[in-house]
DNA sequence: ACCACTCCGACCATTTCAGTCCGCATTTGA
DNA sequence: TCAAATGCGGACTGAAATGGTCGGAGTGGT
C-alpha cells in the first residue's frame, strides 16, 4: 500500500511535540494525552527512537524524553527507518534469492532511481520543518513538473536547473 | 515499512514485458515463465490491471494481455493504485475518526506536502521509462538537493527554477 | 526507605500479504 | 463439434507485519 505505519505517524507527532515543547522535553504520557494516542504504543515508539539516538530518555519521576539533537538535524527518513525499519521500494534490493537471474529482473535499476528519489525526499524533510505552519495555498504540483524529472533522469544534472 | 508490495513489483515487471514484447502482447504464463514468478499470483495481478483499464485482456487460446494505451501514458502511480489500492502516507487523510480534533493532529499538513511530492514522483515515472536502460553512472543525488526542497516548500515556485 | 512515576522488554491479537486452488466463461484450433 | 488454452472471480491457507497490552526494572522525590 506504500503507506507510513501508525507508529511512524506517532513518532513524527511526538518529535514535533518535543521540538516545540519548553525545554524540548516531555513524557510519553504527556504527549499521548495531548494527541489522544494509545499511551503504551507510543511508549514503544519512543523506545525505538531512544535506541536510535534520536531522542534521549530521562528516567524517574518528572522524566521523559528530549531531542538528542536540534530538530533541524533530524530527518523524517531516519525517523521512519528507526521505527519501521529499512525503507524498501522493490524487494530485489535486499532479497538476493528471490530474483534468480539478475538479468531477468529488468525493472530493478529503473525503479532504483525512483527509490533513491523518495529517500532523498524524506531525507531532506526535517522535524523542524514539521513545526513550521503550512502555507495557505495548496502545493502547486502539477504533473509535468521538471524538478522531479531531473531526479528520475540524472543525465539532467541539478546544476543545469539551479545555478 | 514504506515499501511496494510484491504484487506491485510483479505488475510493473509484467507491464514492462508487454511494453517491449512484439505486438505488445503476451499471456500470463509467458510472462511468469520469463521471470520465474508464481503464475497464479501474477494472473490475479493482471486481472486487477485489466479491471483498471491499464491492460486489455484477450480471451481464448493464444490470448493474453496487451497494453490498453501507449507505455508512455501509463504511470507507476496508477499501476500501484490499481494493484495495492490507494497510496496513503498518513492515516489522517482517510480515517476521520482517528484524529479526533483536527487541530491536535499538527503534523498533517506538513506531511501532506511530502505525500504529494511522492505521488508526483510516481506519477511522473511511466512504463516506457522502465524500458529505457539505466544510465551507467549512479544517480548523483546528494542530500542538499534543491529540486526536492522546491517540492516541499512550494513558496519556491517551479517557475523560479525552470524558465 | 518508601512510593510514585517513568522507561524498558517480552508478550498476544488482528490485519495484511503472498500464494494456492477450484469452478466457470470465452475463444481458438484441430 | 469438441477439447485445449486462456482469462475471470471467489474462497481459502500460512506466514509475516502491524497494532496494541502487560508486568518488571530503574530512577527521583519525599
Amino acid at each position: 500500500m506504500l503507506k507510513l505505519t501508525k507508529k511512524a505517524d506517532y513518532g513524527l507527532i511526538a518529535l514535533r511535540h518535543l521540538a516545540t515543547a519548553p525545554n524540548a522535553a516531555a513524557s510519553t504520557r504527556e504527549i499521548a494525552d495531548a494527541y489522544h494516542l494509545p499511551v503504551t504504543l507510543l511508549a514503544k515508539v519512543m523506545q525505538q527512537l531512544a535506541k536510535a539516538r534520536i531522542v534521549q530518555s530521562l528516567s524517574g519521576t518528572n522524566g521523559g524524553y528530549k531531542l538528542a539533537r536540534d530538530a533541524s538535524r533530524i530527518t523524517t527518513l531516519e525517523v521512519v527507518r528507526a521505527i519501521d525499519g529499512p525503507v524498501i521500494l522493490t524487494h530485489c534490493f535486499t532479497d538476493h534469492g528471490a530474483c534468480d537471474q539478475t538479468d531477468s529482473c529488468t525493472v530493478r535499476e529503473p525503479l532504483r532511481r525512483v527509490h533513491e528519489a523518495i529517500l532523498s525526499l524524506l531525507d531532506n524533510f526535517t522535524i523542524s520543518e514539521l513545526t513550521e505552519p503550512a502555507p495557505q495555498k495548496l502545493t502547486p504540483i502539477s504533473l509535468p513538473l521538471n524538478p522531479i524529472r531531473a531526479l528520475i533522469h540524472p543525465e539532467i544534472s541539478p546544476e543545469s536547473i539551479h545555478p
